[in-house]
DNA sequence: TTTCATAAATGTAATGATTACAAAATTAAA
DNA sequence: TTTAATTTTGTAATCATTACATTTATGAAA
């Protein structure tokens, strides 16, 4: 849990201006890392701040990525979801629970044959399937 | 280039019955590696046959992935795109020219931390970035 | 403090891809 | 041929996202 202090620093850091909301939004996104889409962000805050826009969450949201202090989250057609968290990692969705979870793999050891010559900015590894918890579900059915 | 006589072999094999529309649909993917939205297959497909129906091909692309004969492509927020290959690869989008290049990569060597206990049942790898024919154009500048 | 300019937030309308659905056309069986 | 089932088609509905004009907040100058 951070502070507001800390947020407005790293918001700052990112030559993005502090505003109230877009604390709100950046506060929300390292404190639930559940990967949420716009709407989800939305719903959350709006009890907190009554008079937020949607348009608002979709600015900021582009925003923040944009300056690459988040990133966007392209595990599902149809639906963007955003994700805090800066360190390489995976995605994984079940396909049951709809739950995005993230993993560690070994990046370093990637290796690729096709893309001699090209300039490699981003890599997503996304993994579909069942999580544990549902398989376990499953399991004494 | 496949001959009709395959194409329509192939789509009985995965349980889809090959009418003439699921027979072009299915060929023009094979043929052009393009990793095609449904607007461009449709835009395509419409010259030769003219009765087509855009809600055809979005029905026919979900029929042949709920039969796993083709995959969704998923790099870019707001564009589903098809592909017929079905050995394992990756996928290149370059942030330039648009184009998607597949790519192969040492998939045995991955592993993974987090998903212990995990069904794993589709893993895709996907990169962000310039390519080759791209760069060169830029530095020709 | 007031004035003014700029940036940010808001609300509504427009867009665009996808889906739902009912009617028409095609195919296969009887 | 008649009938039923499947497929295709065209249009309308949906839903996420974007565009845009208006309102509100912020901050500097006077
Ligand atoms: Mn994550
Ligand atoms: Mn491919
Ligand atoms: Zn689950
Ligand atoms: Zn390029």
């Amino acid at each position: 849990m951070k502070i507001i202090q800390n947020i407005s620093a790293e918001l700052l850091k990112a030559d993005i201006k502090p505003s109230w909301q877009r604390i709100k939004i950046y506060e929300f996104l390292l404190n639930n890392n559940i990967h949420p889409t716009v709407d989800t962000v939305y719903k959350k805050l709006a009890k907190e701040i009554p008079t937020l826009s949607k348009t608002t969450v979709y600015n900021t949201l582009k925003l923040f990525e944009e300056h690459h202090l988040i990133k966007n989250v392209n595990i599902e057609e149809n639906e963007i979801r955003y994700d805090a968290q800066n360190h390489i990692h995976g995605h994984f969705k079940c396909t049951q629970c709809g739950k995005i979870f993230d993993f560690k793999y070994n990046y370093k050891d990637l290796k690729y044959k096709g893309l001699d010559d090209f300039i490699l900015n981003q890599t997503d590894v996304m993994i579909k399937g069942i999580c544990k918890s549902c398989k376990e579900k499953n399991k004494s059915n």
